[in-house]
DNA sequence: CAGCACTCGGGTAATTAGGGGT
DNA sequence: AATGTCCTAATTACCCGAGTGC
């Protein structure tokens, strides 16, 4: 084996990863967090991960459509 | 009734899965660990094993979140 | 016994958090 | 109200060689 995956884990993203997807600044993602409009899990150190899944989701059009 | 006590088998986790399951760095979760943040079973031979039971509480968010 | 993936250490870059100001 | 940028402090990621686990 070259991985290990453990039991029954999300893919998580880093903000950097978040940032990049969305072409906005890490910063930016931070306060969309802060605003709970991005469901964020933190490190034992206080840094944020976001889930892989909802960033997704939000990226095709998760989003309220506009008119 | 006394032979047999047997103090349930505590699932343990590598460091390299409690690590994916983060999404941070092996050497991290050693970090925590170190730090006390992390409750640490060391092998005979200095690696270190933790309990699937502490580090999913964590994760589910052991500290409630901000708005 | 041999072999390979993983972990252990330390040390040094790269990110991130947080507040403040544009 | 929402982003991007500057700053400092803290946390995290990658480098190495050597030992452990299976």
């Amino acid at each position: 084996m070259t991985t290990r995956q453990a039991t029954e884990a999300e893919p998580l993203l880093t903000p950097a990863e978040v940032a990049s997807m969305f072409r906005v600044d890490p910063k930016t993602v931070t306060r969309w967090a802060k605003a709970g409009k991005l469901t964020s899990i933190r490190t034992l150190g206080g840094h944020r991960r976001y889930k892989e899944s909802e960033v997704r989701s939000l990226l095709e059009g998760g989003a309220p459509q506009e008119s």
